[in-house]
DNA sequence: CCTATTGTGTAGTGATAACTACATAATATA
DNA sequence: TATATTATGTAGTTATCACTACACAATAGG
């Protein structure tokens, strides 16, 4: 007969056997997910991690792999947690203008929100980082590109039905936006207050093309 | 008498007592300088660098101080070396207009410059980085803010002038041309070409208020 | 109860971090 | 030549890095 257990996963997924886990997991993974935002990977020892998420590195190593796996597991979960800004609008069944407009200004709200790490952890992500983590380093960077494509692909849709005019340059329209929000990044990282960040979005606005 | 030595120095300043020193500084400080601006503080170990430098680590303390000194030094020669994108054209007796624009072509030609580091070593200087280095990452905070503040001030002449209408926000005005640079910088480190960065830069120009 | 399985805590591992002690080499000046 | 000064090369220092060996604790299923 199944029975109530004080298993932390129990409530999330099948209880395994062996030991339960003595923290939660996705718990833990938010702790270490705003460290490498604020930080970075390079930045961001196992000995702050484990301290931080109050556990011991045995704990650490059993539940995430290594520290590269626990950067990637963060990225994920900040994705999950914090991508929708980006991803909500850029796929909505509006104008391409709206689209943009309303990724600009979602991120200039995330960017500067404080119950939270500032900026953009893809954003500013590995910018200057280790040659030893080359790997990691072009994940996040092609983290970047897919953004940046999944713009273009919209502007793209956008042009296609006459919403752009037919000569637009789409891939360097994607690349200014994607750019402008690399730089609000920066901008928030520094301090860059919501009506600041807003008002960059607006300004950026401009740049769209008329018809 | 004075007589031509090998002493490397010699050709730069006085001579003083003691041995001389077996490289030349200026080099090997172009040297820590471009492995700063691609991996950052953290990142740059002090074997990485007396390797690149090819000199031994008492030689690199005795030249340099510490390595955040040699960070320092490094920062102060890439002004040097690299600043005159910014600064020359801000300070230039032309048009406003004329002077943003020059500054946004500028980066764009020197970001994407394959003869050195791709970005801006002040832009995307310690973005992310170790709490340690608290009192560093303000300090390239505070280059960037600079780089806004003068951006700022040339709007502001410009704006009382007439160059610019008279309720132009030139706070707001700046910290957009400032967040353009800096995510001209993060496009230019994912590899963006000259072309690219120069459309941005033209579009950009497109939130140039109107009279 | 037993066994298998999985997590935890203690206490480490070797590698590398930034940095330096010390003897010696090379110069200026007396 | 003698002394003071400065740089160099060898070979370290202590601290921290990412990571783990090992014994033990806590669970599932039988």
């Amino acid at each position: 007969m199944f029975m109530k257990t004080k298993n932390l996963t129990a409530s999330v997924s099948k209880r395994r056997a062996g030991r339960p886990r003595a923290f939660e997991r996705d718990d833990a993974l938010d702790i270490a997910m705003d460290l490498f935002w604020r930080h970075g990977f390079d930045a961001t020892s196992t000995n702050q991690l484990t301290s931080a998420m109050d556990i011991s590195p045995p704990s650490l190593y059993a539940a995430f792999g290594s520290k590269e796996a626990l950067y990637r597991e963060a990225i994920a979960q900040y994705q999950k947690r914090y991508g929708a800004f980006f991803s909500e609008p850029i796929g909505a069944d509006c104008s391409a203008w709206d689209a943009v407009e309303r990724v600009l200004l979602g991120a200039a709200k995330q960017f500067s929100n404080p119950s939270h790490a500032p900026g953009c952890m893809i954003a500013c992500g590995e910018l200057q980082s280790s040659a030893d983590n080359a790997f990691l380093i072009a994940e996040i960077a092609a983290l970047r590109q897919d953004a940046q494509r999944a713009i273009r692909v919209r502007l793209e849709a956008a042009r296609k039905v006459g919403e752009l005019p037919a000569v637009t340059d789409t891939g360097a329209l994607a690349a200014f936006y994607a750019m402008v929000i690399q730089g609000m990044a920066v901008q928030a990282r520094d301090g860059a207050s919501l009506a600041r960040l807003k008002r960059m979005a607006s300004l950026a606005m401009h740049a769209w093309p008329s018809k």
